[in-house]
DNA sequence: TTTATACGTAAGGCTGCGCTTACCTGTCAA
DNA sequence: TTGACAGGTAAGCGCAGCCTTACGTATAAA
């Protein structure tokens, strides 16, 4: 029974983050883009993830909380595994956002622009 | 003529970043997509640019500098202005790697898996 | 010239990111 | 029960990210 334990003071730490589950944020990291990948073949467990990566298994665990907070992934518990599983519905915000510009490519404007440019240089 | 001077002793800072010049890092923080989104409008020198936002000018040239080595913009002098202009090949490998989630989401088989899986070893 | 403008960049501060180790809980096995 | 295993989480460290101010440089204007 703990009552002789005197009451922590607690220096609150904080845990903010400047981009609160922004999904273009938790794409930005090669490890969390790695991990999207594999699970984009089946849904795994924390250890068998860890394995195939450089670091320990509680960093992987980080990435996947902030791919939880993104809502990128989800996890449900078998047994005392915990299987994570694809979410890609956030992505789209990624795809809407540079589709957008996907027109700047293949429609060749830059190029447009370019050839506009130089003609206006020549006049000027 | 500065001889009495001692030489100074140069404290190198290390400007390394994790990610040099990668794509989904430089389009990761809400500042430069905005400024890739003004962009798209046309060019625009960098004071232009900067009235637009709640921060000092520097730090726009600074944000502007890694969209510069991402290749994500061109800059071109006239006058004593550079022109910044918009650059959006680079954007082609986020669309390409979000595309191939696109079919996840959409539908609900998909080859993914067996895509990931031959690129796989290049990361590794 | 000299002065003003447009911009880059160095220097430095603060903070959050990404990692580690240590510790905790919850589940299955013996 | 006890032990082993899976995994979440706190604490802390080092450093990169993003901002500021101060300064340097190139061009245009006076």
């Amino acid at each position: 029974m703990l009552t002789s334990r005197t009451k922590d003071v607690r220096v609150v730490k904080r845990p903010m983050s400047r981009f609160g589950g922004d999904v273009f944020y938790a794409v930005a990291d090669p490890t969390r883009r790695a991990l999207l990948d594999l699970l984009a073949q089946g849904e795994e467990p924390v250890n068998s993830l860890a394995e195939r990566f450089a670091m320990s298994r509680p960093a992987i665990s980080q990435h996947l909380a902030i791919l939880l907070k993104t809502r990128l992934v989800r996890a449900r518990r078998v047994g005392r595994e915990r299987l994570y599983q694809l979410q890609p519905k956030p992505l789209e915000q990624i795809y809407d956002w540079v589709a957008l510009y996907e027109r700047f490519w293949t429609e060749k404007l830059s190029a447009l622009g370019e050839h506009l440019r130089k003609n206006r240089e020549k006049r000027s």
